[in-house]
DNA sequence: GTCTATAGGAAGATAGAC
DNA sequence: GTCTATCTTCCTATAGAC
């Protein structure tokens, strides 16, 4: 094996645990699964990390990471608010259609997290970048668009945050049934009735 | 010990994985400990059970049905819709912040029978249900209030039980931040507005 | 139906050669 | 920095006495 420096080898290790998780689930995944994902061997995988609890703080925060720029790319401003919404939220429903594993594994990491002491900052802190990628959202929104909430923006970003996650959530255990376009059409127009002026 | 007869023993086991489970979180909970909880030896355990994944099942069936009794019971209509929609959601948030474990429970549960092959269909009963019980409630608004719907009953059955579950996560994870109070409020608003005439 | 004792295996982590 | 081999611990599940 070529012999790489450490840092590098933790990103390898990580990606490697990312993908190993989305696959077999957080609780069955080792770290010799992991290392083999890598390709190296189980001592390569503890050389590059003290503990399994290392490697995860490493797989929580990279993976949030992903998501937070997924989530803002999909989210961007367009030219009207009724496009903003409703492109947005296509663009967010592709992603997580051609990608449930990865979604799956973030509601995964958050409840590992919550039960490990010491961990728990991490679960917060996940679900904090959720909110405040709306918040940026609302913020360009009222500044580009003059959009007025009736509503305290913070109030609007969490409720958001929240109503994508238990959609996604939805979708991640029923699956695409037969109403689901319905759905979202709803949703949709949900969306747009909160962040408009009534 | 005393002598139990072989379901009621499985009903104390069931039970006692309930509380280990949501005290400790699912992947900490071991069969000997589910023994412990219950005060009787790990041999009993598998006297009742042939495997852990037997318990898991029951566990899984007999907490979904203590939470959609909580559901039905929180959202009982009520004199008038409005009425119905904030007394029925401040009842299931009370719930809520009473027993976050049980609740945090749910959800660990959930992902544990979507990795498990074999469980994925707990998993999806435990969400159909929960479309169901808002489904039920719709109907009978309906028909005792005569509520009509610019949206099909089962679209607006699911989006309010994805809803709801995205809050509760939301709750679970942030906690009771000062702004909380506002969102339900504006949640309340919200749902009131999905249920009414427009 | 309940117990003590243990088989059998898999996981996280380490030792020491190269 | 990477490897093979091993230690230690803890789990699920079973055997067999009472």
């Amino acid at each position: 094996m070529a012999r790489l420096p450490s840092a590098e080898r933790r990103r390898q290790l990580t990606e490697a645990a990312i993908r190993a998780m989305a696959r077999d689930g957080v609780p069955n995944t080792t770290t010799r699964s992991i290392a083999a994902e890598a390709g190296v061997s189980l001592s390569v995988f503890h050389y590059c990390f003290d503990s399994k609890q290392e490697l995860i703080e490493s797989v929580i925060t990279t993976i949030t990471g992903h998501y937070v720029t997924v989530v803002k790319d999909a989210l961007r401003p367009r030219a009207t608010l009724e496009e903003t919404v409703r492109a947005g939220f296509q663009a967010y429903w592709d992603h997580v259609r051609a990608h449930p594993d990865e979604h799956m594994l973030t509601y995964e990491l958050t409840q590992y997290a919550l039960r490990r002491p010491g961990f728990e900052h991490l679960a917060r802190r996940q679900y904090e970048l959720y909110a405040e990628t709306y918040a940026d959202l609302i913020e360009q929104l009222r500044q580009t668009m003059g959009l007025r909430l009736h509503v305290p923006a913070p109030v609007v970003a969490r409720y958001l945050a929240a109503m994508t996650d238990g959609l996604t959530l939805n979708y991640l255990v029923l699956g695409d049934a037969a109403a689901w376009n319905d759905i979202l059409d709803t949703v949709t127009a949900h969306m747009a009735g909160l962040v408009s002026e009534p």
